[in-house]
DNA sequence: CGCCTATTTGAACCGGGTCAAGCATTGTGG
DNA sequence: CCACAATGCTTGACCCGGTTCAAATAGGCG
């Protein structure tokens, strides 16, 4: 994990929800305090229970965010990629990570500290604001996770977690989803077993729904796959 | 839902994030453009599916907020008392309420319309932060209600309920918990079927860990209960 | 009192988790 | 560059927890 310097001047990700709050010149003066991290695939840069030590963007990479249960049980809580947040609520009353964090592949991360963050949300209103969206959509989304898990099927499950990751990280020229997981990744993503997880692909594949050669998987019939789970989606759409 | 004013000076629940953050006199005018609303138990105020109508605050009373799944199953995300918030982000993008909310006994509500409330916001700095505040924490709470529904049994599940409304709610005078939920509430709540959560009580009577008649539950062995539960929860107290 | 709903208990069934064994793939060191 | 270990993937078989169905009882309310 070395440093190198990244400026939210020249910085792609227009997302970031810093990166959309700076207008003064002196906004982004305090964006400077931030530091840069990289990160190699596996690496582990938010542990559950340890002090929290501010927020994390993602400046160009993936990474899962998690909580670990009984007997070392995963549960992924959310995916993340470039210009995306990390690390829930490093000011207040909340002293310790409720969550872990890992990089799902080489990634370059801004870290902005408790210090930092307080003086710029002092600072800039709209950052506050943006957080306070970004928030209310995770909740959102969350409460939509907690629904499914606890009515979805295993494949009902299967499916939401493919077409999610289909959604979110896109697919390349040939049809292929943009994320390599492994099957143990989409079990505990879904909140299944591996053996759950291969099974499900395993029948979308022999009904002609899905392609997959080792972890990279095309989806060939998304609106099918939208319908079996459609029941469970009539407001929302993550 | 017939209406009568209730003003924030002289309102008691001192948690409520609007009134801790009304400071200046323009501030507390502004909080008079809320409308009250009395709800019968069993009345449904907000509605998924429908437009955002603001926030909601509970001046007196309990609500349950649910998300309506497949064949009309209700999971329940949260419990409401005095001074706390209902009604995820009535701005910026959605424009759908993403849940549904009820009454749980006769109750009396403040409601802040979307126009309100943007206007407070951005007079009020300090409100949004605070609101910024509470999602971050519901957001904390919801992420661990989903590691408990994909990981706990249905015993632990269930446990955890009772644990959960004894810890928010308290207790009378004579050990009872101050709140009446159907069985099939804390099914609702905990993931499962009444059946399971019938068979879960009795099974605790029986062993003496706790005691009911009818709704009316007291717990008599909180150490044992939570120890249950404990591989599930080292670093959050929810 | 009688209807309706909530609660409780028993029994049957089944989805899905667990275990085990074989195969494929990746990686590492000689 | 190959051999072999280690890890991940896949499939089949089994079994158990939990849901579903049914029926009886208790409780609430006009």
């Amino acid at each position: 994990m070395y440093r190198s310097q990244v400026q939210c001047d020249t910085c792609s990700n227009n997302l970031c929800l810093i990166k959309k709050s700076l207008i003064s010149d002196e906004d982004k003066r305090l964006s400077q305090q931030k530091v840069n991290l990289n990160c190699k695939k596996g690496q582990q840069f938010i542990m559950e229970g340890t002090p929290v030590s501010g927020l994390f963007f993602i400046y160009k990479g993936k990474a899962k965010v998690l909580k670990t249960g009984i007997y070392g049980k995963e549960q992924i809580l959310r995916l993340v990629k470039n210009g995306e947040t990390i690390g829930h609520r490093g000011f207040g009353t909340k002293k310790k990570y409720g969550i872990s964090s890992v990089a799902l592949e080489d990634s370059i991360l801004c870290n902005f500290s408790n210090e930092t963050l307080e003086l710029m949300m002092k600072k800039i209103p709209k950052l506050t604001y943006e957080l306070m969206l970004f928030y209310a959509d995770e909740l959102n989304r969350s409460e939509t996770k907690v629904k499914t898990l606890a009515q979805m099927t295993v494949r009902e499950k299967v499916i939401d977690a493919l077409l999610f990751i289909h959604r979110k990280f896109g697919t390349n020229h040939k049809g292929c989803i943009n994320i390599q997981l492994s099957r143990q990744e989409i079990a505990d993503y879904s909140g299944t077993t591996v053996e759950q997880v291969i099974r499900t692909i395993s029948s979308l594949k022999s009904e002609g729904l899905l392609t997959c050669v080792g972890k990279t998987i095309s989806i060939n019939n998304q609106g099918q796959l939208k319908n079996e789970i459609s029941e469970h989606n009539f407001y929302l759409d993550q």
